[in-house]
Parts: structure tokens; C-alpha cells; sequence
DNA sequence: GAGAAAAGGTGTACGGCGTACACCTTGGTG
DNA sequence: CACCAAGGTGTACGCCGTACACCTTTTCTC
């Protein structure tokens, strides 16, 4: 066995996540894979806080570059889109993302690059900044739904008439819903038509915003 | 010392996760808190997963009910701006809320109840299905930002001109925020500002949406 | 090539966690 | 008063992250 180094720890840890779950990635478990002793892994990354922080650089690092493109929406549609590809493939992704207390280097450099795409489609530093906090992490392909999508409900629930009956409302949308009953919010639906609904939503406001010529109100 | 109770335990755990923050609520740490065994919890929750699910349906219903009002924006915005007054109260709550893996009574109820004004106001089953997807946490009091607020930045990262260098339109946004140099994105900035920013672009999207009579588009 | 120094890997151990399980204590009911 | 269910206890297990001291291998220098 070659020696370890930081980068086959975290593709490791990456591929361990992929399979097996972010709940289920331990420093001793990713040792086991790696066929070494759990402190050995300390010779590569400072803590599992540290390991977590290069998981996600490696994961943001397969994000496309911008294609360059006349249209300013275009471009940003089109890298969010690749992002969101990209945490589809890693689902433990944005959890782990959103746990970060800080932004790592790859996460800035992306940031950095999304404000560059903004400012050169015309809008001003005022309104790029108010847009990238509007996105939030759908910059980063998340579609922050409030629950995960299906998934095992859990509780012993009983799955249709009670609830119906409890919640008239969320029965009508699940019934209305593309496919037969759903959970609440998100099974059943396309996700993927969802965010770029959401998405398309935002991008028009913004590009309205910028025709306008938006600018902050007064302070105070 | 008076006997406990499911309310008591979910109370005292909201509590000490408002003081000392969500990572140090431990079965044993409550448990000590509340002059108890640790294993005395267990007769008043199965699990931390159950206590966690009850702590969030507590703290959701603390969230205003609707303020009717003729305009369905405005009782949108008042009551989820009210969500986030609470979030901001229990800010380990969205955390929390987001980890859990289906909806709880409390947060279905409210969901319920939201749907129901989008659905008085005009929105039809279709539309209104795509805006809670795209209000998504949101709905909830979330601003969902890439990253905590300002906070300690962790890493001993040069604080100006070398970020400044490397990521110079970063850089050009955090100089125009109001106040003096902040972090990536959040630190510094107005977050209710940018949360209602958000918030009634949205909203605006909408309803020009129902106005225009908005469809899905045909399948396929 | 010899030897030192740096880098990588090991073994043991500690304090924390959630919680299973068997047990005792208490308060309310017949 | 006896009983029994509900509530509280004590012990123990198997995880976790990781500090610390140690050994081994590689790499660098003369």
C-alpha cells in the first residue's frame, strides 16, 4: 500500500460519504478503508473538522467553471445547474456545507467568480450584494427544502385519510402533485423543475431589478 | 423537586440549548440540569431524536398564527417574518429543524395553515405548490445563508489584503456593505434587510404570476 | 554510503456520548 | 392495606474524537 497523503485521505472520505452516508463517516471507519490506524489520519488532517473543510473543497472543485456566455442569467443558470449536478452526486454535500462555520478557500474562489459573472452582466456592487445574499445556498445547487425529499417518514403514521383529514391543505397540493400521494413537501414532485422554477423566479426578479436601475434605500 | 414531564423535559432542553447553544445539549448534560439520571429522560422521550422533534414542534408554536388581512402578501410577510423573530430567539432552531428527517405535527400544521393563505389569495393548487417549494426554509424564518453570520472566522487567515488579492470582487462587495469590512457574505451586512430583500422579490414574483395566470407547463 | 532528521504509522488510554437492561421507589387505586 | 403501573436509578456496552508517547520508514545532508 502507497503511502497516504492529505488528498487520498479526502478522496477517501468523499467515496466513504458517497456510500455510505456522512452519518456513518468516523475517523475510525475511514481509517478501516484506508487499511490503517485511526491515528495515523492525524498526520494529514489537523481534526475531523479539518477533514470535513477539504471534503467539501474537493467536492465544490468539480464544479464547472463558467462558460462564458453573452447572457449574464445564462451563465449563472447554467454553473448553478453544474453545482446542483454535483451535490446530486454527493448528497451529504450540503449538509456538511451548511455545518461549516466559515467559508472554505474553494467555496470563496467560486463565490468570488459567481460576483464576477453578476457585476459584468451589469449589475451594481449594491444590488450584486444583495442578490448573492437573496440566492443563499441555492448559489451552491441547494434547493433547501424544509425536509428531505420522501425518505422513510419515520413514525408509525398513518399514511393517508387521518392526515388528509388534519392537514386539508398539504392533501390537496400532495393529491395535485404530478405522481400519485407524496410526503409533504417534496416527494412525489420534480425536484429538479422546482429549483429551476425557484431559480428563474429569482434571476427575473433580478434582472428586472437591474433594468430599473434598483438602488439601496436611504439609510435610516 | 416536582415530578417531571414531557413539557418539562422539552422546556428545559429548549432552554439549555438557547444558553449554552445546541452542541452541548447531551442526554446527560439535561438530564443533570433538570437534577435527574440521565436514564429518567427516556421515560418521557424514546430517544435524543424524538426530544430533538419535540423541542422543534415548541418552538414552531411559538410562531404567530396568521393576522387575517385582505392582502395575502402581507399576511405571508407578516407571519414569516414572525417565524423569524423566533428563530432569532432559538438559533440553534433551524439547525435542528433542518436535521430532522419528516416534518413534525407542529411544523405540518403551520405548513397547513400557510398553503391556506396562498390558496385564499388566488394562487391555484399548481402555483401554489411550486411557491412553497420555492419559499422552501424560508417559509420558516431561514435567511439560508451560505454561512453563519460573521462569527469567529476560525483559520488564522490574514484578515484584508491577501483575501483581497485572491478574491477581489469578494472583496469589492464586503467594502460597499454599510459597515466596515465583514466577512464573505452575512458579517456585517443588515440581515433583516437581506432576508426581506429576498423575501418580497419572491413574494413580487408571485404574485405577478397569479396575475398573469400562471400554468404549469405541459408535460413532456 | 552514514547518520541525522523529518515525516509517517502505531498502541494505549481518556473522557464523552446515546442508550439497553435490570432494578428500586413512589403514588394512586381497588 | 395490597398492588401495580409509572417514574427514577445504577451499571454497563460500544461507539466516538483525539492526546501522547513511541516506533519505523523515508529523505536529506555531508
Amino acid at each position: 500500500m502507497t503511502r497516504l497523503n492529505r488528498e487520498r485521505v479526502l478522496r477517501a472520505a468523499v467515496a466513504l460519504a458517497d456510500e455510505s452516508g456522512i452519518e456513518s463517516l468516523s475517523m475510525r471507519r475511514l481509517a478501516q478503508e484506508l487499511g490503517v490506524v485511526p491515528m495515523a489520519l492525524y498526520k494529514h488532517v489537523a481534526n475531523k473538522e479539518q477533514l470535513l473543510d477539504g471534503m467539501v473543497d474537493t467536492v465544490v472543485g468539480e464544479i464547472d467553471p463558467p462558460e462564458p456566455g453573452s447572457d449574464w442569467r445564462g451563465v449563472v443558470r447554467q454553473r448553478i445547474l453544474s453545482a446542483r449536478r454535483v451535490l446530486l452526486r454527493h448528497r451529504w454535500a450540503y449538509r456538511v456545507i451548511e455545518s461549516r462555520t466559515g467559508p472554505t478557500p474553494a467555496v470563496l474562489e467560486y463565490l468570488d467568480s459567481m460576483i464576477g459573472v453578476f457585476r459584468d452582466g451589469g449589475l451594481s456592487v449594491d444590488l450584486t450584494h444583495h442578490v448573492m445574499h437573496a440566492m443563499g445556498s441555492r448559489l451552491l445547487g441547494f434547493s433547501q427544502e424544509l425536509f428531505e425529499a420522501s425518505g422513510a417518514s419515520g413514525g408509525a403514521e398513518p399514511p393517508g385519510p387521518a392526515l388528509a383529514q388534519r392537514y386539508p391543505r398539504i392533501a390537496e397540493l400532495a393529491a395535485a402533485a404530478a405522481h400519485d400521494g407524496d410526503s409533504v413537501v417534496g416527494g412525489g414532485c420534480d425536484d429538479q423543475f422546482e429549483f429551476e422554477f425557484a431559480l428563474d423566479l429569482l434571476l427575473d426578479g433580478f434582472e428586472r431589478l437591474r433594468v430599473e436601475g434598483w438602488s439601496p434605500p436611504g439609510r435610516g
